[in-house]
Formats: C-alpha cells, structure tokens, sequence
DNA sequence: GGTTTTATGTACTATTTCGAACAATAATGT
DNA sequence: ACATTATTGTTCGAAATAGTACATAAAACC
C-alpha cells in the first residue's frame, strides 16, 4: 500500500494519484455543490490541467460521482468502525455520531455531510447521483440496523425493539446534524442534539 | 385581494404578478438547485425577459432568496395550520407531517423541501443563504416546540417532556423526509416512516 | 535505438451565461 | 397635448465554461 511501482503500466506514469486527486476534487464539490464547481475550479484545486481531468475521469459528473463514492467509502468504513468499537449500544452509537459531527465540522467552516448536502440538491436533474444518494441512505439504514441487531441479541435492547424503525429514525438525526451544521449551528447545539438523540433512539 | 387596480402606479404597468413569478421561479430553483438554475432557465419560465427580471428582482441570488421566503413562509404557514388544526397532538403532529410530505412528494417528480434540498448546497459559498436557512430552521424548531409545550400544558404530555429536545427530534425527522424523498424512496416508505416518527417523538 | 503506449500541456473553438445599454411602450400627472 | 415615470423588449459585449485538437514528454516493449 506505500509504492505503486510495481508492475509499471506502459505508457507514461501519471503525476498524479487517483484517490487524492479524487479527495481534492471531492473538497471543491463539498464547498461549492456540484453545479457551481467548474472545471477550472477542479483543475486548480487538483493540480491537473483539464485534459488530463477528462482522461482520468472523463466529464464533471462522472468525477463527482467518483468524489461520492470514495466519500461515502470512508463514511462506510468509520461507520463500522465506531459502531462496533463498543460492546454497549448505547456508547457505540455516541462514538457514531460523534465520528461524523466531527466530519460534517471539520475544516475552517462546517460543511455537513459531502454526499447529503451536494448530493441532494443535484439528485432531481441527474438521475445517477439520485441513485448513489440513495444507495448511501439505505447502505446506512442497513448498517445502523446491524448493529441495533446485535444489541437486542446482546439484550440491551427488548426483544421488541423495533430495529428497522429505530434505525431510520437514527439516521434521521445524522441527516439533521449534517443539515444543522452546514446552516451553521453551534457546535454546543450540535452536541446537545447529539446526545439527546442517542437516548430517544434507544428508547429512553 | 381580487384587484390591484387601487392607487395605480405611475409608469407602465407590470405584466406580471410578483408572486406568481417568485413562485414559477421556484419551481425552476426547486428542480434544479440555486447554481444550476441560469437566468435564461428563469426568464423562460417566469415569462419575463432578462432584463424585466434584474429590474424587479435584481440578481439571481435575491430571486433566489426571495423563491426561499415565499416558500418557507407557506410552509410556516401550513405548519401553524396544521399543528392546531387538532386538539390532540398526536393527530397534530400527523397532520403536519402528512401535509409537508404532501409537498415534498407533488410533482411528477419528488423533489423534498425547496429550502432543505437546495440551499444546503448554497449554504457555504453563499452566507446570506446560510442565514435564510438556519432562520426557517430555528423557526420550525419555535413552532413544534409551541406545538408541545401546548400539549403539556393540556396534560396530553407529561409535564417533565423536554419539549425543546423533542421539537429538534421532529424536526429531524422532517429532514430526513425530505431528503429521503428527493432520493427517491417510496411513498409507502416515507409513509411508514412519518407514522413511526410521531410515535418516537411523542414518546411512545 | 526505434516503436508503441499513455499522460501532459498549450491552444483553440463553440456555447453558455451574465449583465448592461438603449430604444420602444404604456401608464399617470399637469 | 405633453412631460414624466416605470416597464418592456431587442441587442450587444464581455467573461466563463465545456470540450477537443494537437504537439510534447516519459515510460515500457522489442
């Protein structure tokens, strides 16, 4: 995972590396949105002049979609992660979303969550990012119910707690701090909210 | 109300209804997002020429603003509406809900909340879109929390119900259903979703 | 060393988009 | 009737943007 020289592919070797060119493109989307980020933006923010750009990844669409996948990747990942880091619920579902507050309040100016806050906004006119949007959502309710799962078999929770339902609505309160973040709500709010959330979803 | 034929202006009367063209406005923005929508689509679709609409409206940004304003004040609205509509909040709460994923889901096509879907993708380059949308936000939080705290006060809640942290819970939940509609899932889903949430947030 | 392959960088074109200038139009006021 | 005022509609120019053509560069293959 440190050097690519191996098997050295024909042609000329690219200046540039796939997956951070990808998360600096991916930092352009996250502020602007798709639609008002342009190529030229891109090619700044990159390093990469626009021909290079289209070769890699052809047009501004398919990069974006590119940006929401390796986005969502991680998103994915740390979600397993935390959720799965505590053997109490209770404790892991803090640790989730504390894990993405602290994304969706990263950098100088809270910009929420790169595929709920962009995605959303171009996902009426462009069928496929609706698609990805989508499959992030249900890939999140899947992953929240998991685990939620695992703790009614752990019996933390009652045997009739209703997993997908209570799932649904914990990815609620991820969509509202994300939303809340990005109009720039407190940090203090934020976190009150977050807290709160966690005993109404486990059924205080 | 019918006429505004009253206290006539002096120059060359409008051909259009300021409203009206704020409202087909919208529904461009509503579609397309704020940056995606270009002047052309605007002047097109409000029967007004360029420069007929930089005169009454100013730049794309104010229209745009404006289309918020009109909208979140319908939704205002129809919130208050609703929410005392009923003497029971449960109900009231459903009516709510009922009524704003009404909106959410009309057209052909889904497209969510106009203020929710498309000024979070604003939000950061445009700070005065950030301020219209943390505005709608705290106003909605103000309304359902009057809603419950009507409710306690009624005994329909228990007096020690944190009305201000259940308001922020519903309106998560309001969040989600829109973003969940303008991803596209479907009604049944949302339907279910809606009738869980009322549950949770009052406490059931 | 020469060929092939892939990537880079400059330059160009076409289109979109914004914004404004300016003449024409339709009302009121005197 | 005539001036005044506000709106409309045509037209223009400048800038931004997308996308491509083409020459150059750097590697592997033989």
């Amino acid at each position: 995972m440190t050097e690519r020289t191996v098997k050295r592919t024909r042609g000329r070797p690219r200046q540039f590396d796939e997956e951070e060119a990808i998360a600096l493109a991916g930092n352009v989307f996250w502020i602007n949105g798709f639609s008002a980020t342009s190529l030229d933006d891109l090619s700044a923010a990159m390093n990469m002049n626009r021909p290079s750009i289209y070769r890699a990844f052809g047009d501004k669409e398919a990069l974006y979609r590119r940006a929401l996948a390796q986005f969502a990747a991680q998103m994915e990942s740390a979600m397993k992660m935390t959720l799965f880091a505590e053997v109490d619920v209770h404790k892991a579902l803090t640790g989730f979303y504390r894990e993405a507050l602290s994304v969706y309040v990263s950098g100088d100016k809270p910009k929420g969550c790169l595929v709920m806050s962009t995605a959303v906004s171009a996902a009426v006119s462009h069928p496929e990012v609706q698609e990805d949007l989508l499959a992030v959502i249900q890939k999140i309710d899947r992953g929240i119910e998991t685990r939620l799962k695992e703790a009614v078999r752990a019996e933390q929770l009652s045997a009739e707690f209703d997993t997908a339902e209570r799932a649904t609505l914990a990815q609620s309160i991820l969509h509202s701090l994300s939303l809340r973040a990005r109009a720039g709500e407190s940090k203090a709010r934020l976190n009150k909210m977050l807290v709160s959330g966690v005993g109404i979803t486990l059924g205080s």
